[in-house]
DNA sequence: AATGAATGAGGGTTCATTCAT
DNA sequence: AATGAATGAACCCTCATTCAT
């Protein structure tokens, strides 16, 4: 009797099944957002999550919300295994380029695509919770590339910025494609030639500069709203090293 | 005679104002189609290249004309360069991977992602316009990849499909994030990075196969509507070589 | 040349080409208007008369016009058919329900259907064109029947207003349904039983009163934009003779 | 035990405004066929039910779906009439040609003219639904028709086809002329004399043959794009009796 | 808390009408 | 005078979001 006031006064006692609903319907967004990116239809999500439109609304007011939790729950798990690949860099620094291979094919399973919004108008920047994020995925990583660099065995001309908007879009789909099987095993080979590219001695010279995830988001949230789109390719030095 | 000829070229000419419009509304579906891919709004697209929307429907009768023709469009134009870079390549076989190098940097500028549709259900495979362009494309960068290759500078594991999916990848914009300057010159890192990858000696082994623009047509027209996604990173040899 | 200017003197010398097309966009128009209804598209009708489409504008500045005009070419015709069948009449009174057989059938291939719009909004009753057409229609199909009830073989119940709506009503196409090659044989046999019921003796009482054309077009301009409709079947006599 | 059966109850219960929603756009979009055929703009049906165009959508996901249930509505409600009235002709042989002016003028009523999609390619001729519903239908008038036939009543080169087109046809409003209160007196008007024109003796021969529903649908299924539409009035026999 | 239903806004497409050649 | 081209309004349909049960 007495634990059930208890439990009542608890003004937000969670549901069980109100819980894994939650869950559900941020595993079923992942997906989506993986596919077809940050514009997916809910209904298309709820249907997914096997729960009911409105439910949706109930967890999360709007679309923004949803991205929002996606994203840090996204980010969550690829901190993990940034972290891990850390572990296994160190306990081995032969094999530290190995350990960062790893982190990035197991990070597409993960479903890492679906942090763009993290580099679009999409989400909130200032918000707290995914500024921590932003900041633990930004420090596993570059702890991660710092353990190879220490190494020898990556390229010092790039930075986290780097690798995270190339996996992102490497990893993307195909627009208007819908759920591409058989295009997996390409995202996976693409993501070997790249990384063949990090290693040492690096190969050529890079145009602009190495960036932080939070220097991206600061160049994104900077941008005039149109302007006139012109490579600086010519202008920039590209030799071949 | 001459009378004759000047009437009848009358009767055939397109007035120019329409002949502008059409390419005025082709760049324009170009744009988009980078940005947002085969599905973008058309009367986006109207808007960009300042016609009313019912004047893109005049030109093209349907969303999968237009398509069609931004397609070729840029099929024609990003032939054109790797066929130029073919001839620089043969004139110095001792730079041709930096003919390769050229070839990419520049087709960003010429939209190469706007040919994403040539790898979705949004155009029908089987037009002899598309297909002869494909062929096109396909011998270009693949007699530029052969003389590279030839030149002991490019590994040998990949094909034409691996650059051209990759490239189209890599060089589309963030989702939501309209045209963005300052993105462009991560797009040429990230291809420098990507570049130095196919370099040889090759880096690593890759999981799959290589494959050209109608396999990889073919194994889209053959997937079945929906199936659970699962990578295949894990049971492939990804070792580092 | 004197010749010539007094042509020019009459300001709208109408070019013989200008007046075959004209002519051919009312025949284009009245077969549209009988297969798909006043609505047809005018692009259509401008494509069947091998016009440009703005060639119909340039002769009738808008829709209501073509209709109006189609109406007249109609009326002419009818009328003529129904004053020849008068001839027939009084030539074999015994005969007389033959001839308003052969006017009602021949009407059919002369687009009567096209008239539906002379009860409907989509003309000005009012303009004195259509208000003399409509007299002479009517009075040359009241003739006609005239002469029939004179030969007392037409029952005496009915007027002018009944035969026309029914044969307008019965000869419409089907909506939604396109040219019916094989419609029109039916539409002849229920000609025929509707012309059956209009033979003496009268084998039933009819609801309602007797009505001519103009009582027909003041009815409708008078109705009330929008009220329950109700049948008022049940509230009439309604019995066998 | 009960809550069970509440539960349950609750579970597959359409909830009671959805079942009116639904009731309200059927009976809107019957209105709306009569009046302008199956085409009719359905924001204009939902605007008519009351409901917001979107809900029109939800009860019926293409406008294919809304017909369907429109003609089956139809149908049902004219089956219903044409069954008792066969009650009634049997009663009193006698009054059977009664019994079957009864039907018709009910008919009207029922907005039979809705029926008209049955005839056009507005719906799935193949459909079990459809399908069962035309021969409910069939079979009702059939024996209605028949029992006529057989009291000595009714010509005997007519079938069902006939009195169900021509009733169409005869039931439909003038186009764009709404719903027409004072029109309604002229519909019974010629019902009453088309029904005459069925009555024994028959007063005339009729032009091609009588048809069921069965084969007036065969007919246009089979029929071709577009041909040449001609009368066959001049060919056939059409002499008075 | 969960849900089915309702809705309005937006994009796709057609067509009557106007404009420029 | 004739025409191809351009346009905006209307309609169809989808989907994010709100409402009522």
């Amino acid at each position: 009797m007495e634990t059930a006031t208890v439990a009542q006064r608890r003004t937000t006692r969670p549901r069980a099944d109100a819980l894994r609903n939650r869950e559900r319907i941020v595993t079923a967004a992942r997906e989506m957002f993986v596919e077809q990116g940050p514009e997916a239809p809910l209904d298309e999500i709820a249907r997914r999550a096997g729960v009911g439109n409105a439910t949706v609304y109930r967890h999360f007011p709007d679309r923004g919300e949803l991205v929002h939790h996606v994203v840090l729950s996204v980010t969550d798990r690829v901190s993990a295994l940034a972290e891990t690949a850390i572990a296994t860099a160190e306990a081995d620094p032969g094999a530290a380029f190995e350990a960062l291979r790893g982190f990035v094919h197991t990070a597409v399973d993960e479903r890492i695509g679906a942090l763009c919004p993290i580099l679009s108008e999409a989400v909130d920047p200032d918000h707290p919770d995914l500024h921590a994020g932003r900041i633990r995925l930004e420090d596993a990583v570059e702890g991660l590339m710092a353990r190879v660099r220490a190494a020898g065995q990556l390229r010092t001309d790039i930075a986290v910025g780097d690798l995270m908007v190339a996996l992102s879009q490497l990893t993307r789909p195909l627009p208007g494609a819908g759920c591409l099987v058989d295009f997996d095993q390409f995202v996976h080979r693409h993501l070997q030639l790249f990384l063949d590219g990090l290693m040492t001695p690096a190969r050529s010279e890079l145009p602009g500069h190495a960036a932080t995830l939070e220097e991206l988001r600061r160049d994104i949230d900077e941008r005039r709203p149109r302007q006139p789109r012109n490579s600086d390719y010519s202008e920039e030095g590209l030799g071949q090293k």
